[in-house]
DNA sequence: AATTCGGGGCC
DNA sequence: GGCCCAGAATT
């Protein structure tokens, strides 16, 4: 009870302003939670105000086009909430005639809504008291109560979400939710917390025992993956194009892209013409081939490094289904092609 | 239980 | 270069 009166306390000090906190209509918190999803509040708010304004209402979300929602998203990641986002505005649409569920239970039920997003939402929009646990909070309770196990196993999620919820304050949980997230931001940062202004440094057992740097634990390290892209910009006489959408299980899905050449390693000049003539891919039409980028271009995702050359195909004409130059702006990129299109003057 | 989904910021 | 971020879905 100490616990959650001071950290209330501190909160009511030390709250930040953002826009998400002048109001309780869920479908706006359901939108801001979404958008911050593994995403850090300065990344994040810029998307939420374009999406607000394009949206006022879950009708409007509902409405929008899959592709066209895709397209504010770009640069956001994990573009899987983008379409879960859609699905689940069109379901409360058809279900429930754009109410939303009210309830921790019914929330759970959304795609792209799991127990920290149903917690947040049930709490902040409806007073349910059901407590929230991000990488804030798994950070905030490990190091006051010295707690080792890992966060990231089954054990630890049970452990950390029963201990959160005895310490919600049940009489007002929307405000201890977002305060202990709000401590775990700003004041209890993973790096280098200023522990000589914490509220909590008298009681803190991680700062006693001297393992603020060693807490939360988590346990084990991610593999990386390194791929090999040759992306295909073709050029033609009257100023086309070719996009292709990514359609396969994986990263950027339904996303759009050059056409893609890859490799198990990196290609040269070459090896990678062979392949060009080998499939075909210009029914034997002349063209002009040369790379754009002589190194190659290293974009690093959470699990993957991607080698990337991009190459410059020049034609005289191409199919009917390929875009004008003008047009490529419309469609929703990876960063890694974005990138490349600021770079490059058609 | 382990993997996979992005991209930016920080050290 | 490694770790983290208002996590969730899939395997």
């Amino acid at each position: 009870m100490v616990f959650s009166k001071t950290l209330t306390h501190w909160y009511s000090n030390n709250k930040r302003d953002f826009p998400w906190r002048k109001t309780k209509n869920p479908y706006y918190i359901w939108l801001s939670e979404i958008i911050l999803q593994q995403t850090q509040v300065k990344q994040g708010l810029p998307y939420y105000e374009v999406f607000i304004r394009t949206y006022p209402t879950v009708f409007d979300l509902a409405n929008a086009s899959e592709s066209e929602i895709l397209k504010l998203w770009q640069g956001l990641g994990y573009y899987s909430r983008a379409r879960n986002l859609h699905t689940t505005a069109k379901y409360i649409v058809n279900k429930f005639n754009g109410e939303f569920p009210s309830t921790y239970d019914d929330l759970l039920k959304l795609k792209g809504v799991g127990d920290y997003t149903a917690s947040a939402i049930a709490s902040i929009c409806f007073n349910e008291n059901t407590a929230v646990v991000d990488g804030n909070v798994y950070r905030v309770l490990a190091r006051y109560f010295g707690i080792e196990t890992p966060i990231n196993s089954t054990k630890g999620t049970k452990e950390f979400k029963k201990l959160a919820q005895e310490l919600i304050d049940k009489k007002n949980p929307a405000e201890f939710n977002q305060a202990i997230m709000e401590f775990g931001a700003t004041q209890c940062k993973p790096k280098n917390p200023d522990c000589a202004a914490c509220p909590f440094n008298n009681s803190c057992i991680a700062l006693q025992k001297n393992m603020i740097d060693k807490l939360p634990v988590k346990q084990k390290t991610i593999k990386l993956r390194k791929r090999y892209f040759n992306f295909l910009v073709f050029i033609s006489e009257n100023g086309n194009t070719v996009l292709e959408k990514r359609k396969t299980k994986g990263i950027w899905q339904n996303l759009y892209q050059f056409p893609l050449i890859e490799s198990n390693k990196s290609l040269n000049y070459k090896e990678l013409k062979d392949i060009v003539n080998a499939h075909h891919v210009l029914n034997g039409n002349c063209f002009n081939l040369f790379l754009y980028n002589e190194d190659d271009i290293i974009h690093k995702l959470s699990h993957q490094h991607l080698y990337t050359k991009f190459w410059i195909v020049e034609v005289k004409t191409l199919h009917e289904n390929s875009i004008n130059i003008n047009d490529v702006k419309d469609f929703a990129v990876p960063v890694l092609i974005d990138n490349f299109l600021k770079s490059f003057n058609f």
